[in-house]
DNA sequence: TTGTACGCGTTATCAA
DNA sequence: TTGATAACGCGTACAA
């Protein structure tokens, strides 16, 4: 009668002469199946081609097998950032050697508050916060109610909880602010990221310590939002204050290629009137004039290894709650 | 009794004192319900933060509200490759203003058959195939049962029928091989990407006809399949044949990079001694020594047009087959 | 306009 | 080891 359709669980059962429940174990390869009907079973499944419908067996079981990739930023930044390209694909890289299905998530702050309900409410077996660039206040509780890891360490008020993967952004900002002063450079400014993000604030720590060790001036501070725009306008207030730089170290490659703009406009010339160096080894740091020496961060790495403490964690493993990624100097022409 | 739980339908249809299908009808927004009726179902949702069960609505609606992804490489491919990313990028921005949830699949030929299984059983309203680096005839009969678009023109024996974005792939080889021609290059070589893919064919073509055009030898040909190490076999492959060459265009930048490291090795000039220009304007043109002059393609608007197309021949909409997106050339120093 | 009742395809519980 | 049978949470004819 009628069309056969997509072949369901019953139709193989009936096609291999046993039961819906045998089948089902079957599929969930349970231990207790005799050898005789496993083989009736996938004698069918393969005639028939059958797929187990996916929202049937998440309705019955509970368990979703996907997780959310959270990106909680606008589109204008996420479109601009290759950074989140290259995360994503280090999670969806190690997704698919599994079970699981990534559910992508770019969440503007104003529906945070939607994106939190929709985890909650059982859409997920777990998610990742990509917090890179944005304050992430309102996702710090989710870890309560579901398997969270967050790309970049939390800035919580209270002790965090939460796992995390990231990199040791103080340490990073130390090494290249001392490639710098390697060069001979004296008088070393800083366009710092926010201060509501760890990324911006440990990498100013890093700039702080490297030039203070040095015994040098620690005021020339201004800060961005990571973005080209606001590099541009440090820059330009950093000049303002028309006293003498010749070393900066910008917080992210976006705001570095922003500030090149204007010390191109003021008349500067990079490395010889200024040495500029930056942080994230993308196309911003590489096609710039001149290329940028800068802090290479593993990013595909950074979203393997968030997607498997994840797994890890939802399949009930004990797993350290901090996972730290080493970085690298990428040396060009511009320190 | 017992805890509340995930907030059900069946607990807002208590709350506000109507049936479960009068709350479904809201939740839909159905046009046939009284306003007091919409006014309590929705205070009684936000009361108890009610959020649908995604698996329960896909089951008993047979639509999914999901679309697939599909990038059949293995996953080193697809790691090395940033073109991937980004065009995922503009798939995800696109869908992140609509309800459609994304599932990324990066399936190797191996299991093309498994892959294919899976999408035909309903688990998702339509998929992307995302063919730029690969041979997908096995995917074109997928197009018979669900809703496809395809990246790059899908090479079919017969006439296609299926729905893609891309770009003019002819038109683009052919003006960056004349940009060639024009700094005074006659001894223009190039190297192809495989025949197997509409990519690497017509990017061949291009460079043939510019070729021919100018009266030039047409027979400078060696191929390679994308990756930075076919690059550099080409081109020592050409190298090799012992004429003189002034000029390559290498038929993606990957393998432009592979072919410049051959170059440096055998002592040969980039500008200088012989002129390389590429295509795709990713991370290995601008990082590489000299920086590359390329075609650039719009990989991000790729990812966001291939969604919208897809989600308009999914609601029905009729859909012009074939978008062709435009390409522009960056000129840097290696001409 | 609203409610009743059934079905979506699978897993889980319990008996046999 | 296997098989009934009851959920899982929601959409939707159909009836009221």
């Amino acid at each position: 009668m009628g069309l056969p359709g997509q072949p369901t669980l019953e139709m193989v059962a009936t096609e291999a002469g046993v039961s819906r429940s045998t089948v089902s174990r079957v599929v969930n390869d349970s231990p207790q199946v005799t050898p005789e009907a496993v083989a009736a079973v996938t004698a069918a499944i393969d005639k028939l081609g059958y797929v187990p419908n996916r929202a049937a067996r998440i309705l019955a079981s509970r368990r979703t097998f996907s997780i959310a990739l959270v990106i909680p930023e606008n589109t204008a930044k996420f479109f601009a950032d290759p950074y989140f390209a290259t995360v994503i694909q280090g999670v969806a890289m190690h997704l698919s050697s599994t079970e699981y299905t990534l559910s992508l998530l770019i969440a503007p702050e104003l529906d945070a508050e939607k994106t939190r309900r929709y985890l909650q409410a059982g859409n997920v077996d777990g998610a990742i916060i990509l917090s890179h660039h944005s304050d992430d206040r309102s996702y710090l509780l989710l870890a309560h109610s579901i398997p969270v890891v967050f790309g970049g360490r939390p800035v919580s008020p209270e002790g965090t909880v939460a796992s995390y993967v990231d990199v040791d952004n103080v340490e990073a900002a130390r090494a290249i602010t001392e490639h710098l002063l390697a060069h001979g450079r004296r008088k070393v400014a800083t366009i710092a990221g926010p201060l509501n993000m760890s990324a911006g604030i440990d990498r100013l720590l890093g700039w702080r310590e490297a030039v203070s060790d040095a015994g040098l001036d620690t005021s020339l501070v201004e800060h961005g939002d990571f973005t080209p725009a606001s590099g541009a306008a440090a820059m330009r207030r950093l000049l303002d204050r028309g006293v003498p730089i010749d070393g900066v170290f910008a917080a992210s490659a976006q705001m570095a290629s922003g500030a090149l703009t204007v010390l191109r406009e003021a008349g500067l010339n990079v490395p010889g009137d200024l040495g500029l160096v930056t942080f994230d080894d993308d196309y911003f740091a590489a096609s710039a004039v001149p290329p940028l020496t800068t802090v290479a961060q593993p990013s595909v790495e950074v979203g393997m290894r968030m997607a498997s403490v994840l797994l890890r964690i939802i399949d009930g493993e004990q797993v350290p709650a901090i996972t730290m990624l080493p970085t690298t100097i990428v040396e060009r022409t511009s320190a």
